[in-house]
DNA sequence: CAGATAATTTGACATGGTGTCAATTGACAC
DNA sequence: GTGTCAATTGACACCATGTCAAATTATCTG
């Protein structure tokens, strides 16, 4: 039945996200999504009526592929606020490098796709939600410098895929040293520790 | 001779700084920049070869209009480190707002084109200068927590119009809320303040 | 003021990417 | 076998950038 269009969607999904991974977001045409894919252009088109849309779509296979729920996990279950804040970042750092391609497409027309700003405002907000459960916990510990709303959204422009670009493109930060360093910041702009 | 040359060209810069600074960058064609200069799109060829050398052009332009020299005049002036770091922010609050729109559009394209990155990146360096110099005063008070080199960098990247527009976009921030959030946020992340 | 020269207009066209469409092929299922 | 569904083929519309040549209008100079 639908066995064969399930199996198209996800190579092409699984294409998309490679090409991205690898390279410049900016030269990740239909067409190569396409021929990476081992079908025509066309063809996607019968799977994904725009590029928003399959980039939407892509990062919802990501989610799944390396289990996201499973990297946040540490985060929930950590019991101190400050230890929350920090299995928090390292659930974002593992995921970030993964959507970091896409996210970057999906930037990209940001402002000019409707559709696409609304899937990346989507995954924003559940990020935030992340944010603000760990100033939630930091509250309870009395470790909050400033009121918990301002808090939550300093942290959330903090662990930004935008800074974390530009840490790592413009300083030059590896991977590793930008969330270490993301930690540190964290701490000291939002707790009193 | 070249009097009305001159005058043309400013015309064209002026009508993309005011079509840039209204709205969304991606809606800011070379026909409308023309339509705005009251010229042919043509004309605006005759005086910038491509998007990307108009919108760097752009950046000059707006520099000299807003006098950035006077507006970074007080950090400069300082003497503690703590005030040249606040007043280097606020020098450049005053600056981000004018240029927020031509920066957005010289991004948007940062991945494609050559020129309107190495425009881009000049600038960034000089700001990241700016960054340096406040963080070399806040050395000499004694006052950093970290090397100077990984300061510079973190500064550099709290300020950026990357966070900034974070900030204000997602987070709902006003102008001066982001910049007094962003000095306490650099005073925090950088000294032992 | 006439003539030269410079700036601009007009209109056509190439390019490259997205998205659309209709007709056709190939496979598999019943 | 016939029908159905996925995919192919090839053509085309659209839109923005950038290019070009010829005609036209300003502007300056003698």
């Amino acid at each position: 039945m639908s066995k064969k269009l399930e199996e198209t969607r996800r190579r092409i999904l699984a294409a998309t996200v490679e090409l991205l991974e690898s390279g410049r977001p900016a030269a990740v045409r239909m067409s190569d999504i396409a021929r990476r894919a081992g079908i025509t252009r066309q063809a996607v088109y019968l799977h994904f009526a725009t590029r928003a849309e399959l980039l939407t779509a892509a990062v919802q296979y990501v989610d799944e592929l390396y289990d996201v729920d499973a990297l946040m996990a540490p985060s929930r279950a950590a019991s101190g606020g400050l230890e929350r804040l920090d299995a928090f970042i390292d659930g974002w750092g593992a995921y970030l490098p993964r959507v970091y391609g896409i996210v970057k497409g999906l930037l990209a027309v940001y402002d000019t796709d409707e559709a696409a700003a609304a899937a990346w405002d989507d995954r924003r907000a559940a990020i935030r939600h992340g944010c603000d459960a760990a100033v939630q916990a930091l509250r309870r510990d009395g470790l909050l410098r400033q009121g918990p709303k301002d808090a939550t959204d300093t942290l959330w422009g903090l662990l930004s895929v935008e800074l974390w670009d530009f840490w790592v493109r413009q300083a030059g930060w590896s991977h590793a040293k930008c969330i270490s360093q993301m930690k540190v910041v964290a701490r000291a702009a939002i707790t009193t520790a």
